[in-house]
DNA sequence: GATATAATGACAATATGTTGTCAATATATC
DNA sequence: GATATATTGACAACATATTGTCATTATATC
């Protein structure tokens, strides 16, 4: 295939994708920090708090594309830290159900409280339109990627 | 600050990003695997490649905002691989000039020539302005972190 | 030129992530 | 129901990255 101006404007996208990731890690750090969590376990409270229903390790691993491995280091300590239980689940002897603790609950609350004003900040001075485009265009690049 | 719909989408961007960062990383492993590489190493190739003259470690780590200590371990091992070489410096007695090895410099036009193909396949089928959209956003929120 | 400050390389500790393996449990297929 | 296949948790090995510290070298300031 031929080298397309679409396909430059990408590459150019693929490089600020890695760097504003470098950048969104510090931030979440930064504003976690108070709280004594790190943007990976917010990013995890954050799966649990707004499922819809209880779920498991694997479950949080494939909806955030991360392994379960990876997902499971995390959810064992934020549970040492009484940020989230395991419970027995029903349907399955081995693969509990998660969910937050009270302690979990209002951190959450917290921080989403710190991210709003954070996001709206970041956004200021930039086209509402031009955001939706960008949305749009990264979640088809993950769908044609997955 | 209010939670403006624009930073309502921005969160989107967001959790957008970190999973396709993911997903990229993923892809330039398998990119580079034949030539025994990985994502991390291929950037910071080009990183030199790309430079107009030679460039130290800490000039490398600014430029693609890591830590000098994470590029300082990059470069370390990929002179071992005789993929870059550490040249005196003039002008500075700790600092080492880094440039690329023939083997090294080889690899990198291969990568470059599976890249450009897989960029533009990637891209097909998206709207060209809106990547350009896309790509000015991304800048620009780099920008206003930074 | 002397001295304070900043930048650099080396090293270590820690966090985050992938991959691979194993045994145990679920699920699908016959 | 028996059996093959897939999923799950636990564990280990490794790659990538940040942060912190120290001694050394550069640079700025007086």
């Amino acid at each position: 295939m031929k080298y397309t101006s679409e396909g430059e404007a990408l590459t150019d996208i693929v490089l600020n994708i890695f760097r504003l990731n470098g950048l969104l890690l510090l931030e979440g750090d930064q504003i976690t920090q108070e709280f004594g969590l790190t943007s990976a376990r917010w990013k995890v409270l954050g799966a649990i708090a707004l499922a819809p229903e209880p779920i498991t390790v694997p479950q949080i691993a494939r909806n955030m594309g991360l392994s379960r491995q990876a997902v499971q280091r995390l959810t064992n300590e934020m549970v040492t830290d009484d940020l989230l239980t395991f419970s027995d689940n029903p349907h399955h002897k081995r693969a509990k159900l998660l969910g937050l603790t009270r302690k979990g609950m209002n951190i959450y609350k917290k921080l989403e409280d710190k991210q709003r004003p954070w996001a709206s900040s970041l956004a200021k001075g930039l086209d509402r339109k031009d955001l939706q485009i960008t949305s749009t265009v990264l979640r088809d690049l993950i769908a044609k990627i997955d």
